[in-house]
DNA sequence: GTGAAAGCGCTAACAG
DNA sequence: CTGTTAGCGCTTTCAC
């Protein structure tokens, strides 16, 4: 069982002296002659005193503790996104308490909730794919805790914002497509109302139609990002009086079901069908064919998210204006296009 | 910035009562007039009082958090028992910080460090892969924080601990390739002190043995799971007077990578050289050809080490002898064997 | 049933 | 330089 925790009391008592000095001396406050100092520092030493953080935050309204609000550390997008956050944000003795909603909407709002009680002094928040509704963050923002919102972002908030380079993304990757030939392009797209869904669909138009190819509705399908979802859209778009000869997808693992999929039914890859995806996930290059994607680099976002976090921190009385981050991507070309 | 904290005493004050009562009618203390209570609640409400739990935690001497310390969370492996350890205590309330060791056992140690000054109430840890000196949780340990080992658990303690199907993972993986006509199988191992790898090792001699094959010491290297070790055995054992018909490994990362290597030398998996895995890390099924592995289920690893860890903070007064639980795995054939 | 007071561990403002 | 006092927000005796 625990033990009795050693105190600045007790060290005040072995010595005769104050807590106060005793705390003086800890603190590195001048106002203590060499002397005591050196007295208190051997006797915490002899005690081996550890000091209450707890103690130290109730006075100090701050727990040196973030918030991260992930849909699914799984994900080796997310994974990586927290390894930068807690990089970035460690070397200033930050720590990172990590909750995942499991892309529930109601997960998502209770964390933040129990993180707030928590006292946890600032939030970065990726939204789960179905988060439509913002007053659990709104609520955090009046109550002035610095927020930073990454990857699936909150816009309704003039908070800093770090995100994916979306639209430039599927607009490389369908011109790509063009100059190799391809015209009939489908897409796999996510939910509609989602942001980066919307600028990656937004991406693929642009370069459909600054090739002059007409866009054809048939050939985009949204998901939730479902096995399933991959599954029946691939199917439709086969059956199809003209079936695409490629598929850009706005998310690696939908691609990389995609080249099983096509596989399976012998379908060749790319000389039937080119696939495309996005992120470039560790998976993308160990596929067979390798999935041409657009390059994101996610242990990056965090780094920025993370920074972004610590400005927000210390310069708390500021209004700069928040900005929009967008992480910098690149078009990897593999066999699969 | 951040606004005033509502707090009890300005319930207290708007309703012109003492904050004791207040305190008991928000903790269901049954000494508080039905009519007070229900007064105090919608008071509570209507100013949005927060209770601060850093001053509960103080008092409580609990912070309801929990410190988990893993090498690197952008390996898969241990995503999934971070995510199996957050799903475990989070239904009885408890958080976690992790905290990433890099694979340092200085990092480790300061980790810990901090997390024993948050007052975290109990410790989930996996050293890194060249931990030797138990000295920092020895420290834990003697402070009566509770503990929980996982993985690359630490052995010169009498806490929970919970592993991998180690030796038997090789033992069986060995056999599958011995009936299936391998006889000079290498072995891609781990750091020599390890204690994970040592049984994979021995396990895999087992079945040498029990096969009648006799050890060859120049078919086994020790890696420290980094890819130019990997690179380097597979070129000894290319340059061998008799090379190897099978490889195993003892992570899966390592089997992917001898999986490219051979195949950059055209050198045909399994005809000339089959390859094994272990862990079935997701990636494994889609390498081609797919990689032969002995499968463990890192997320249950995490759920058990959880509830460990839930047992350990609920008794903790009792000393029942602590176990050592074994997840079990089993072979999952694919095409590279 | 309710209020006053003490205390969790620590810092900081105020006297000397 | 050092001790005393107050207080962070809350629970918990102890009186009444």
């Amino acid at each position: 069982m625990k033990k009795h925790q050693v105190t600045i009391i007790d060290i005040a008592k072995n010595l005769g002296i104050s807590k106060s000095t005793v705390s003086r001396a800890l603190t590195n406050n001048p106002n203590v002659s060499a002397e005591t100092r050196k007295a208190v520092l051997e006797m915490a030493k002899s005690l081996d005193y550890q000091p209450n953080m707890l103690a130290l935050s109730l006075i100090k309204n701050e727990t040196r503790l973030l918030g991260v609000i992930i849909p699914d550390i799984q994900k080796p997008f997310f994974a990586a996104i927290v390894s930068g956050i807690q990089h970035a944000v460690g070397r200033m003795g930050y720590r990172t308490i990590i909750a995942q909603s499991d892309e529930s909407p109601q997960i998502e709002k209770e964390n933040i909730q129990a993180l707030m009680l928590s006292r946890v002094d600032g939030f970065l928040i990726c939204h789960t794919r179905d988060t439509r509704n913002f007053d659990h963050v709104k609520t955090l923002y009046q109550k002035g805790f610095p927020l930073v919102s990454f990857a699936r972002i909150c816009q309704e908030l003039p908070i800093p914002k770090v995100v994916e380079d979306d639209f430039n993304g599927l607009y490389t990757t369908t011109q790509h497509l063009i100059e190799t030939g391809r015209r009939r392009i489908a897409l796999l797209a996510g939910p509609k109302h989602m942001r980066a869904s919307k600028l990656r669909q937004q991406g693929y138009m642009a370069a459909l139609r600054q090739n002059g190819i007409t866009y054809d509705q048939d050939l985009v399908e949204h998901t939730r990002f479902l096995p399933e979802h991959v599954t029946s859209a691939v199917h439709k778009w086969l059956a199809l009086p003209k079936p695409p000869d490629a598929i850009c997808t706005i998310y690696d693992a939908g691609g990389i079901q995609i080249i099983q999929l096509l596989k399976n039914k012998g379908i060749r890859i790319p000389e039937d069908i080119a696939v495309a995806g996005f992120g470039n996930d560790p998976v993308a290059s160990l596929v067979e064919p390798g999935l041409t994607t657009f390059e994101q680099r996610p242990y990056e976002i965090g780094l920025i998210a993370g920074k972004q976090m610590l400005d927000t921190l210390k310069k708390k009385f500021t209004d700069m204006p928040p900005e929009i981050t967008i992480s910098q991507g690149k078009l990897i070309v593999r066999s699969s296009t």
